[in-house]
DNA sequence: GATATTATGACAAACGTTTGTGGAAAGATG
DNA sequence: CATCTTTCCACAAACGTTTGTCATAATATC
């Protein structure tokens, strides 16, 4: 391993010198510096980063916290968030928290063992001011994506999912639809419960018949929104359309409608929510709500390295817009 | 922050007897043991990383280097990886190579600077002999996914991609195609040219029409595939069937056939290779052939941690068994 | 030319661990 | 009781950086 001291011996200076030099600190002859970063790049020499992190006590490390970082929708994010880390010079440090269990020790390890500089958690249930405590006790900045918490000390980037299941069931009463389904997600999440609530809101206002009879619930992967599907499908048979709470889902319910013979968006209507890489391709077409995933990703890590520079204070409140992506499957 | 000598004056003996403790080495009573870990517990310590590191010289880091982590491929191998890294506590260190140019920076830092003890690799071209050069002399083992290298220190995780190609090709035939097209990936790519030399074997071997005739050229993606199936359709009005290298083309050539009016399978075939979790919810479901991605992940995890506990030397070369999943694409 | 000022670099401490060495206390053996 | 082992623990060095302080050399000022 090539270490700054035997830079220093090659240069004929001390290890301090090399140091300040490498890290353009004040205080070093301009010709002398030249010689350093010469020798440094001829010998190949990269910082050893423990070492830098031990003692200046930063790490260079932005923790990410998400369920399941092998779920589609994360990979935009994922992209969004190193396409800054890259720039800024900032490692990603990905961690999942499974269930929720799990989570305090993951999160402890990332905050004071790994000594991470901020943290993005995505999704999940920060309810627990354990955690917010911890966090703001050793002051590392942090951003919650997918949350809204009126808290003006924690950073939250959102969009309204209220409003983006509403005007999705309204698509559907405007196409002529009166018997509207929904497939929830994971009841816990507090996503779920919005969506719930703009689809509610919708069916209510347009007066279609009590707004709970036709909820069914799944937990945001693709075989629950074909279990769900077949189950509208015994139980309902009037419906003609449903509101999915996200495309995974979505794509379930297409599978099924299918199966039961039937022909999307002749005999039924479905309209997904996420708008999935993949959505532009399923048979027909998925008519969505867009998440803005890469620029919630990017906005957060933004948001993020400003705050680690002291550019900018916590209490970022950014809602994002979505949109409602017209295709073919209603 | 609370460190081992906070504990240590707590308990009342000297740092080395906590580090000892917590690390159950040998030479402390069992009585103080398990006072120094109550302390430790009730105190909510978590050692340092970075002192840690730099001590012993390991990091507990494995990195995983693949082109872009956003891609669904490597969504099973990762959570592969990821299931027995949680078991033998190392953490994930993952970098995207999009380009080889980066690579060898990203490498280096990851090797020289974050000190991982392991690598795996998928994907990427590595006659590289700078880079194998560059791991050897560390002495850190390393393990290629999807690649296979009869260099008898390195360790290799593969599946037969010419004789899957050909099975593939061989499908189309016996259901009765003649006129066969192939859809290609990157053809810098070493998978690619296997593939493609497995789809010209049976095309040969069929007798049927020359071999390069009816090759497309794409790159991986949904929007490759639909284009290149654009062409054959113009280009090569009498084809009925083709063999896409991998499933997101597949599904890009499944929405250009439909567009132009024709059914799948009826009025063409479609087969695809990789069979990501969503092949299974196209329209119609796609036939494909199954690469065990989270066995490649977990594998590859496995080789490596058992040659980090010596109990195992490298030269690994494991080849998986695909699998030709029948739908109804074709 | 003497003094004040600035530019440059050397020295040493510190970050929080791990680990080799040695020493005291406790126990075993005769 | 003397000696030999063994058990347990303290001490100190080391890992590769960064950074505050101080000394010297170079330059400027009068």
């Amino acid at each position: 391993m090539v270490t700054i001291k035997d830079i220093a011996r090659r240069a004929g200076v001390s290890p301090s010198v090399v140091s300040r030099a490498l890290n353009n600190k004040y205080g070093v002859k301009e010709s002398t510096k030249e010689l350093i970063e010469a020798i440094a790049k001829e010998m190949n020499y990269y910082p050893n980063a423990a070492a830098r992190r031990l003692v200046t006590r930063k790490s260079g490390m932005i923790g990410v916290m998400m369920a399941d970082i092998s779920e589609p929708f994360y990979a935009q994010i994922i992209k969004g968030m190193e396409y800054v880390a890259n720039q800024t010079g900032y490692t990603l440090l990905f961690s999942n928290s499974y269930d929720n269990l799990e989570k305090t020790d993951v999160l402890q390890k990332m905050i004071v063992a790994e000594n991470v500089d901020g943290l993005v958690i995505v999704g999940s249930n920060v309810q627990d001011k354990n955690f917010t405590w911890l966090l703001r006790k050793k002051k590392i900045p942090f951003v919650l994506i997918e949350r809204n918490l009126d808290d003006e000390n924690v950073n939250c980037i959102w969009i309204d999912n209220k409003k983006g299941a509403y005007l999705a069931t309204k698509f559907l009463f405007e196409k002529g639809h009166r018997e509207i389904a929904h497939i929830t997600g994971n009841l816990q999440n507090q996503v779920t419960m919005e969506r719930l609530a703009g689809y509610k809101t919708a069916i209510s206002e347009f007066g279609l018949s009590d707004p709970d009879r036709r909820v069914f619930h799944g937990n945001y992967v693709c075989q629950d929104g074909y279990q769900a599907m077949q189950d509208i499908l015994n139980i309902h048979p009037d419906c003609t359309g449903v509101f999915v709470a996200n495309d995974s889902m979505a794509y379930g319910a297409l599978q099924a409608i299918h199966e039961a013979g039937l022909v999307v968006p002749r005999d039924f209507a479905v309209i997904g929510f996420d708008d999935l890489e993949f959505s532009a391709f399923t048979n027909p077409p998925l008519t969505t709500v867009r998440q803005p995933r890469y620029d919630m990703g990017k906005k957060s890590m933004e948001i993020l390295t400003r705050i680690l520079q002291g550019e900018e204070n916590n209490g970022i409140n950014l809602c994002l817009p979505f949109e409602l992506i017209i295709r073919n499957s209603a």
